[in-house]
RNA sequence: GCGGGAGUAGCUCAGCUGGUAGAGCGACAGCCUUCCAAGCUGUAGGUCGCGGGUUCGAACCUCGUCUCCCGCUCCA
C-alpha cells in the first residue's frame, strides 16, 4: 500500500468518524485544540463497549484480578518514587540543517563516551608498543594525552551535572557547542536553543494561589494501583499471584501529538498490574503476553495485522518489555505494552513512604516485595484500531458502493435498528412496540424516514449489525425480517424470538469466534 | 520546534485573466413508495480561517497571523 493511499484511508476514517458522530475535534467552534478529541454519540458507545469488554475479560473472568478506580490526582511524592519526575524531563535540541531532534543530555553523554574511547585507544596503542613491560596503571596516571582527556571528562561531567541540576538549558547548549558536537546526519554544529520537555502536566491544588501546592496529572494509571497495593491486599482476600485492574485517564505532554486519536496528550489506559512471587516473573510475563495477544485477536483483528515487538531498550522500571503492535493505516504501531516491572515501583514506594509494601508468602514462610507484570493498553488506540479494521468501502455486485463499519456485534454502538417498511398502514406503531420491548436489552435505533434501502445504508455507516424491518405481513403473522449487516441477507423470524436472537448475536461470549 | 501540505455549507469539493458564492451528497419538513443510498416538492445552512495592504472592487493579488494535516525525537 502506498503512503498516499494509506494517508487517504486515515483521512476517510477521520471524516467518517466526524460525519457519523464517533469522534469530533475538540473545541471545534474555536478553531479546535490540537490533538484533543471528543467522542460523539456513537464514539462514546464504542468506547464504552471496548472498555466493558476489557474489564469483563480481565476482572470478571479472572477470580484473581480485582478492579480499582484511583484518582487522577496523587501525592507529588508518587512521581518522585516512580521516577517520572527525574526520568521524563528531557532537554531537547534540533539541528537546523538536518532537521533532526536530539536529546541534549544524550548528545553530551555520547560525547563523553567518545572521550573515554580515546583513552582506551591510547592505552591499547601503548600496550602494543611496550609489550609485556606495559604498566597500565602508571600509564593512565602519567600519559599526557590520557590525562588531558581525563581532565576534560571530569570537567565536562561536572558542568553537565551542574547544568542538569540547575535546569540551565543555555548552559547545556553551550556545552554542546564547546564540545564541538556535530549532528551525525548533517555534520554541522548549527543547533537551536535547548528546550526543556516536561512529560507531566502540573496544576495547583488549593483555591488560594499562595497556599496552593503543585501536583501532577498522572502520566500513567499504574501508580494508583501500586499505592493501593496494601489496601487491596488487606481487603480483597487475594493472595499472590493476583492482579489489580484499572481504566482511567492519563496525561502526557507529548512532544508531538499526532495521527488522530492515536497519540493524544489526554488519553485513556486500561491497565492491569499482576503481582507475583520473585523468580516467577518471566513465566507470568509470557503467560500475559499470550493472553493479551489472544484478546486482540478476539476483537476480529486479522492475525497478520498484529505482531509482537520486543523493546530493545527497556524503561527505567522494567527488565523485559514487549509491545503488541497493530497494523494501523499508518503502519504497525504499539497498541498495548506488556512490561515486567520487577519490584521497582513497590520498592520505591516502600522507601519513600516508609510503609512496608510486602507480602507474607505462607508457602515460603517469608515476606517479600512482589514482582509485577503490567499489561497496559491504550483505549483510544484500540478504538482507532477497531475503527480502521472495521471501516470498509465496498463495491457491490450491482455496481453501487457502500461504506460499512464491520464491528464485531458485541462492540457495535447500536445493536439493532427497528424500521417500519413504510411510514403508514400501522407499520410505525408495530415497529414502536418492538422498539419499546428491545430497548431494555440493547441500545436500539428507530427510523422511519426515507426509503428502506437508504435506512439500511445509514445503519451500515454506523456499524449496526442488525436491521429489523416491519412489513405488512408482520401485522398478521407477527414476524419480521432481520437483516445482517455484513451479508445483507435477510431472515424472517417471529417477534417473540427477537430478544433471544439479537441477544445471542451480540453476546460478548461470541468474541473471537 | 523545523520542514512540507492545506484552510470556501455538516461531508467531498468547484469557483476562469480580481467584478462581492456554487454543486453533489447529507440534514430537516412534506408527498410518493411492500425491501438495499440515485422518484417529487420545499427549507435551513457560508462575515470564503483571521487581520492589514493594493484596488473603484479581493474567496482570488500581497504581507502578517492562527489553526489543522503529514514527517522527525518521546510514549499507551
Amino acid at each position: 500500500m502506498s503512503k498516499d493511499n494509506s494517508a487517504n484511508i486515515l483521512q476517510e476514517i477521520i471524516s467518517h468518524a466526524k460525519e457519523y458522530g464517533f469522534v469530533f475535534p475538540s473545541s471545534e467552534i474555536y478553531d479546535g485544540l490540537g490533538a484533543v478529541y471528543d467522542y460523539g454519540q456513537y464514539g462514546v458507545e464504542l468506547k464504552k463497549n471496548i472498555q466493558d469488554y476489557w474489564w469483563r475479560s480481565m476482572v470478571q473472568l479472572h477470580e484473581n484480578i480485582v478492579g480499582l478506580d484511583a484518582a487522577i490526582f496523587m501525592h507529588p511524592k508518587t512521581w518522585k518514587a516512580s521516577g517520572h519526575v527525574d526520568a521524563f524531563n528531557d532537554p531537547l535540541v534540533d539541528n537546523k540543517d538536518s532537521k533532526k531532534r536530539y536529546r541534549a543530555d544524550v548528545l553530551i553523554e555520547e560525547a563523553i563516551v567518545k572521550m573515554e574511547d580515546k583513552i582506551t585507544k591510547e592505552v591499547d596503542k601503548a600496550a602494543k608498543k611496550f609489550g609485556e613491560t606495559f604498566d597500565k596503571a602508571m600509564f593512565l596516571q602519567t600519559n599526557p594525552n590520557v590525562l588531558r582527556n581525563k581532565e576534560k571528562i571530569t570537567a565536562t561531567e561536572a558542568r553537565f551535572k551542574a547544568a542538569l541540576e540547575a535546569n540551565d538549558m543555555a548552559e547545556l547548549r553551550q556545552i554542546i557547542i564547546d564540545l564541538e558536537i556535530v549532528c551525525p546526519i548533517s555534520g554541522t554544529r548549527n543547533w537551536t536553543d535547548v528546550r526543556q520537555f516536561n512529560l507531566m502536566f502540573s496544576t495547583q491544588v488549593g483555591a488560594v494561589a499562595d497556599e496552593s501546592e503543585t501536583i501532577y496529572l498522572r502520566p500513567e494509571t499504574a501508580q494508583g494501583i501500586f499505592v493501593n497495593f496494601l489496601n487491596v491486599l488487606n481487603t480483597s482476600r487475594q493472595r499472590i499471584p493476583f492482579g489489580i485492574a484499572q481504566v482511567g485517564k492519563a496525561f502526557r505532554n507529548e512532544v508531538v501529538a499526532r495521527q488522530f486519536i492515536f497519540r493524544t496528550r489526554e488519553f485513556e489506559q486500561m491497565e492491569m498490574q499482576f503481582f507475583v512471587r520473585p523468580g516467577t516473573e518471566m513465566e507470568w510475563y509470557n503467560k500475559w503476553k499470550e493472553t493479551r495477544m489472544a484478546w486482540h485477536k478476539s476483537l476480529g483483528f486479522e492475525e497478520s495485522g498484529l505482531k509482537f515487538k520486543d523493546h530493545v531498550k527497556v524503561a527505567h522500571y522494567a527488565n523485559a518489555a514487549v509491545d503488541i503492535e497493530f497494523n494501523f493505516p499508518f503502519g504497525y504501531k504499539e497498541i498495548e505494552g506488556i512490561h515486567s516491572r520487577t519490584d521497582f515501583d513497590l520498592t520505591q514506594h516502600q522507601n519513600l513512604s516508609g510503609k512496608k509494601l510486602q507480602y507474607f508468602d505462607p508457602e515460603l514462610n517469608e515476606s517479600y516485595v512482589p514482582y509485577v507484570i503490567e499489561t497496559s493498553i491504550g483505549l483510544n488506540r484500540t478504538i482507532l484500531a477497531v475503527l480502521s479494521n472495521s471501516y470498509q468501502n465496498e463495491k457491490l455486485e450491482d455496481g453501487t458502493e457502500r461504506v460499512v463499519l464491520k464491528f464485531p456485534p458485541f462492540l457495535a454502538p447500536i445493536k439493532a435498528a427497528i424500521l417500519p417498511l413504510v411510514k403508514k398502514d400501522g407499520l410505525p406503531e408495530k415497529a414502536r412496540e418492538i422498539m419499546d420491548e428491545l430497548k431494555y436489552d440493547h441500545l436500539c435505533f428507530y427510523d422511519e424516514k426515507d426509503s428502506i434501502g437508504k435506512r439500511y445504508r445509514r445503519q451500515d455507516a454506523i456499524g449496526t449489525p442488525f436491521c429489523i424491518t416491519v412489513d405488512h405481513d408482520t401485522l398478521t403473522d407477527n414476524k419480521v425480517t432481520i437483516r445482517d449487516r455484513d451479508t445483507m441477507t435477510q431472515e424472517r423470524v417471529a417477534i417473540s424470538e427477537l430478544r433471544r436472537i439479537v441477544g445471542e448475536k451480540v453476546d460478548w461470549r461470541k468474541a473471537g469466534r
